[in-house]
DNA sequence: ACCTGAACACCGTTCAAGT
DNA sequence: ACCTGAACACCGTTCAAGT
């Protein structure tokens, strides 16, 4: 029944502009990987040739990455700057972890998207939670390197529990014995012993409860260094 | 001068396996980063039909990133393990950094190759580490449960201590004046005041040293907690 | 049994030709 | 001025044809 003029699918064009190209792509990468992202594809979703995303990407693939980690990080909720120091950089980890959670295949774009490119030269989205840290720290009295030591000791560690977090896959959610969920009988005994014998804890894994109490220690060593100085 | 049968060059073909395919492809890497490493472009490195190379590399350009990653993993030096075990993940959290400070275009291979991939089903070089981990802490007198907590936390941060430092990159190291070094100059003075102020403490940036001490905050909080128990 | 390379189904991007 | 799509220089991988 393909009868022209009924405006509002997404089957017809309707006007393009660079959001609903950068949405485009997240949903894509969110469904299919970042491997099913190419300007090809976008266009197809789309419905235009693939050369009219220039038009909104003047940088082509490159500029279309960073636009999806622009957009995750924009879905990051500002807070409330009147707390403790300690309680915003908890909570700004936390609600780091669920958009990352939420956006698994986006993370190697975020945590080594910018690997290699200058700071000043990355993306401003990029950059605001850095600025934003480095300002509640400061306000909280810190000076400028302790407030740069605190930042990357947090930032590592944070990120760091993400990209593990992530990591911890099951292979077959339908088997219930844990060696075979985790795949883990294919590894030799001989070589991986107590990788074997650590299965079942493996499998019970809280990933909020394990960064919350990283913090924790991070934030307690962290001050006390710092007194002491 | 081109004569035949000059035996030992690169240039001629010799027997190719799995070793020298791996090892063309590192340097590839090495050099020209990660989007330089082709199929075809290998075989071209090694005078090859690009073919040939699945003779040992049967699942195809996949099975070269894994070998990569477990060639630099590799490179880790040993440990005897008669030491505390604290020194241990000291020692091993440096030994990594190094190696990682070595080849940083295969980082995002060991951070996020793996990523959403089973445990059992990754190969055997990415997951000794932690096996090797696990043990230290085993023998160390830990319990199951904790050992892994305590991976968990140590390894996510060493983790993102060194994708931390690989960002920290300059942008131009002919210039003298911080702010200029960064490129930092692009960014509007209204958004971003505390990152351009703290260009000086961003530029001196001990990498050896930041870890070292985030390892001690971690070492004595994790001691702490787990005696708590 | 081994190796080669033609062929297929894709890429990103340039640029000339259309409107 | 805007958009389109042919064309170029690449991809990874399959598979039939050669030796």
């Amino acid at each position: 029944m393909e009868h022209a003029g009924n405006g509002r699918q997404k089957a017809r064009p309707g006007r393009l502009d660079r959001g609903i190209v950068m949405r485009a792509a997240l949903n894509l990468v969110d469904e299919h990987g970042l491997e099913a992202l190419s300007m090809r594809r976008l266009g197809q979703v789309l419905k235009r040739d693939p050369m009219a995303l220039y038009r909104h990407a003047a940088a082509g693939r490159k500029e279309v990455l960073a636009g999806i980690a622009e957009l995750v990080l924009d879905e990051l909720q500002p807070f409330a700057d009147d707390t403790h120091w300690q309680t915003q950089l908890r909570r700004i980890a936390h609600e780091l972890r669920r958009v990352c959670l939420l956006h698994p295949n986006v993370v190697p774009l975020l945590v080594t998207g910018p690997l290699s490119t200058p700071l000043g030269l990355r993306p401003a989205g990029t950059l605001k939670p850095l600025e934003q840290i480095l300002g509640i720290l400061i306000r909280a009295g810190f000076g400028p390197a302790d407030a740069l030591h605190v930042y990357r000791t947090f930032y590592g560690f944070l990120y760091g529990h993400i990209l593990n977090e992530l990591q911890e896959y099951v292979a077959d959610p339908e088997e219930n014995e844990a060696l075979l969920r985790l795949g883990l009988y294919r590894l030799p005994l001989r070589d991986f012993p107590h990788l074997r014998r650590l299965a079942p804890e493996l499998l019970d894994y809280d990933g909020s409860e394990e960064l919350d109490q990283g913090i924790s220690i991070l934030l307690a060593g962290l001050g006390q260094q710092l007194s002491h100085r």
